[in-house]
Order: structure tokens, then sequence, then C-alpha cells
DNA sequence: TTTATCCGTTAACGCCGTTTACCGAAGCAT
DNA sequence: ATGCTTCGGTAAACGGCGTTAACGGATAAA
């Protein structure tokens, strides 16, 4: 049972984090103020004290939220495929990626740019998605192999300082799932990087001086991927088979 | 001939840069300011508007002095190397950029984290560098090519929305150089974005959760760069023939 | 009904960027 | 040497910021 109490502090929660994104679409980053949100909401600023420890507070609570939602995105752009096209769910997933990114690019900075001094991610919750979105990609770059069994890096390929990290890394977020290669692990790590390269160079701008526009390249890394992993090139973004919309219950 | 005046007035101006370095290295990007830098130097906040037009102005310069200093630092370690080793030129110079980043990631945050809203690069400069040490880098793949001609995507495999992208940053920057093949530039975005991405995640803090190094992926993915080349993978790091100390790594 | 907890206030401290007005000293032309 | 201009600094002030402290009213709990 919710008392009042509890209720009513949850809508003001709710409330301080939408004057937070507004300002944050509106000014990015740096205009989240403690003073402005109070002033939107018809407060003052010591008031918000009572929900968040300090503005770093509220700024990783922020995160938190966005992190949650780009994981919702890009799960639902997944569903818009048949559970049969794999690499056509991954495709779909990482131009969500892409898409929220320019779509969000301060909230995009939040996430994936420099940490604001002193801040780190939870993390060290083993819990089953340790790296909330990233564990959704992986599940999908697995699935494709073990439906398809594409090549991937020998163990005696993998030099073994890498190997080290990427066992570590495997075992601390559970991803000794049953037959499952490190070299696998590896095509990951790499998939990630450069996703998070093309990605994170388009939406702050430095890719603006070499292309003015990113799809073309981003499409063609896309299909890159794909076929230097021994599959065919993932159909044109926005493939739909049943255009409706609201496929998805659970995310 | 250079007056006393202005002799004067450029010794202030390395000064303000100095101490704004030094608060940036201690207290990050958002510990730059006037009043601090002014302090530092025993002055009052706003005799510094006589040098720079407002502090936005004074991080860009700091941002362009920042360029100049990675690249000089990327060109010593390419010429650490033999002028004929051209894939160990292209090693030492790929490594000397994630080192400086990690040795200076507040300045790297500045340069290649999401920009201030309202700043913009200053560009458009038709010289032979417009993009700084992005053609240093671009320059040591041209003369690898040259020498090596490794495979490179031939223009019809390459999509024509990202063929024209090419073609047009190609002439903006000059690299219409005699006989470099489109598919060139193609595997330069690549292998720039590939980089970038190495890089930034690691100093920006978006691979310690999975590795807690950084070396070894990095090592492998420039292995796999050149051997996707059809290259054989560069000599590890550090084997400058004359001594010279320049490198460490491992954590 | 009493008591404690929550949730807001006002006031203040010390930062910040920036503008304005002012002023002495350095440079320059006559 | 004189006068004038430009340069490079000052103090004062405005409005903004995060944060702390003291306080008070409403609400829940005993």
């Amino acid at each position: 049972m919710t008392t009042r109490r509890e209720r009513m502090r949850e809508a003001t929660v709710r409330e301080i984090q939408e004057a937070a994104r507004r300002h944050l679409r509106a000014h990015g980053p740096s205009g989240i103020s403690l003073r402005a949100i109070a002033r939107d909401m018809g407060m003052t600023a010591p008031a918000l004290y009572r929900y968040y420890a300090s503005l770093d507070d509220l700024i990783a609570a922020m995160i938190e939220g966005y992190k949650g939602e780009i994981r919702e995105t890009v799960e639902a752009a997944r569903d818009t495929m048949p559970a049969e096209d794999l690499s056509g769910r991954l495709a779909e997933a990482s131009r969500a990626f892409r898409h929220w990114a320019l779509d969000h690019r301060p909230e995009f900075t939040m996430i994936f740019g420099a940490p604001l001094p002193g801040y780190e991610p939870p993390a060290k919750d083993g819990g089953p998605s340790p790296m909330g979105f990233g564990a959704v990609f992986f599940t999908m770059l697995a699935d494709l192999w073990e439906r398809e069994r594409f090549p991937v890096p020998a163990d005696e390929d993998i030099p073994p300082a890498l190997r080290d990290q990427l066992l570590h890394f495997a075992k601390a977020c559970g991803l000794d799932r049953a037959g499952i290669p490190l070299g696998l692990i590896r095509l990951y790590a790499a998939a990630w990087v450069r996703l998070y390269g093309l990605v994170a160079m388009e939406a702050f701008g430095h890719v603006k001086f070499m292309l003015d526009d990113g799809a073309p390249l981003f499409e063609a890394e896309l299909a890159d991927m794909f076929t230097s992993l021994g599959l065919e090139s993932p159909a044109p973004p926005g493939h739909s088979p049943s255009a409706s919309a609201a496929q998805n219950a659970d995310s």
C-alpha cells in the first residue's frame, strides 16, 4: 500500500525530472540548474534538496532514466522485425540507437559523453542486465550466432591479454552462457566500439566537417559489419512487414 | 619588428593559457573560470576581456592549441619509426593518439567530446590541412596504399549516397590527389571512426565497465585493421630502433 | 492530542560571466 | 617636451549559480 505522502513525493520527483528534461533539451546539459527547475515548478531551489542530495545526484538520476528509455527504444525497434529475421532485428536496433542519439543529442551526451569529474555508473549489480541495452545487443548477436554459426575468432587467435580481459568481462556479466565462444565476445566488443564511434562522432558533430550527412556512412558500415560476418546485408531501414505500430506488450 | 606592446601582450596571452590549462587539468573542463585564472595571475577577471571576448573564446583558443599539440605528438610518434616502415609509422601514430587521449582526458574531452552549445570549428580554410592531424593519418594511409596497393572497395561497391559524400569530402579537403581511389577514402573514414570509437570510449570511461584495461582491445583492433587490409600486423608498441623513451601502456 | 516527520520557506555565503565607468601609463606625432 | 590616443588594468555592480542553515506549517503517526 502506498501512502498518500509516498504518492505525492513520487509525483514531485516526476515533475522535477520533467522540468530538468525540458531545460536539458532547451539549453543543453549546462542549462540544468536547480534554481531554474524550482522556478519552473513554482518552488524555491533549496526545496529540491528534499529529493536529491545535490545537482549531480539529480543528473545521475536523469542518466539512469535515459538509459532505460534508450533500452526500451532499441528493444521496440528490434521487435518491429519478425522474430525469425535475426539480422533484421539487429540492424533495426542499431539504427534505432543512432536515431535516438541524433534526436536526443544533449541526453546522449550525458550518457555517452565525458562524465563529470566524480561520477561512476551504479554497476556491480550482478543482475541479468548490468549494462542495460548493451545486453540487448549482445543477446541479438548471440542468437544470430547460434543459428547462423558465422565464423568467430578462435581462442588461439585472440591475444592472451585480451583473452583474459574478455573472460573476466564475460564472467562478470553472466555471459558465460552455454556454448558461447570467446571469439563471439571479441566480435561483440569490436562491434560495440564501432557502433559507438559512428554514433558518437555524428552526435557530437565531429563528422560534420567531412560528411554533411552521416546516414550513408552509417548504413555502409552496418552493411560491412554484416558481410564481414558472412551474412547478407540487412534490408534498408524501415521495412517492418506489418505496419501496425503498437505490437509490443512487454519490453 | 615586434613592438614592445606586442611582446607583452603575447606573454600575457601565454600566461592566461597556462593558467587555464592548469585549472583544466586540476578540476576538469568546468573548472576553467575567468575569475580563477585572473586570481592565479594576480589580476581581476574583467582584465581578461582585453584578450578574449568571452570565456568561450578563451576555451576555443585552448582547443586550437591542443589540436596543434596532438598533431605534433602524433607526427613525432610517427617519425620514431624508419621512413620505410610505413605500417609501423601508422601504428605508432595511432598508439600516440590513444596515449595522448588517456594522458590528457580533460583536454581530449574538450576537443573530441560534445561541443558546448554554440561552437563550431574554424574550418573552411582550404589549406593543406583543414583537419589537422586527420590529414596526418590520411597521408600515412595514402602512402601505404601507394606502395602496397592493398585492395580497396571498388567505386561500384560503395553505395551511391556514400560515394557522393566521400567525393564531396575529398574535393573539399584537396584529397583528390593523383590516383587516390574513392575506396581508399572509404577505408579512411572507417578507420578513423574505429580509432575514434576505441579511444573516446576509453578516455570517457565507457569501457571500464567491461574491460579494466583498454590496451589489449586497442592493440587487437589495431592488428585487425592491418590484417583486414592484407598487411602483416604491426610490431608491438615501443619498437623504435633508436631508443627514445616515449610510451608505456599496460596499467 | 501530542509528537515526530516531511516539505516547504527565507536569508545568506561564496562562487561565476559579464558590463560599465573610470584611470594611469605607455606609445606616438608634432 | 607637449598633447593625444590607445592599451591594459581597476572597482562596482547585475544577475545567475549550488549549497547550507534556521525556521515554520502541514501532515502523518502515536
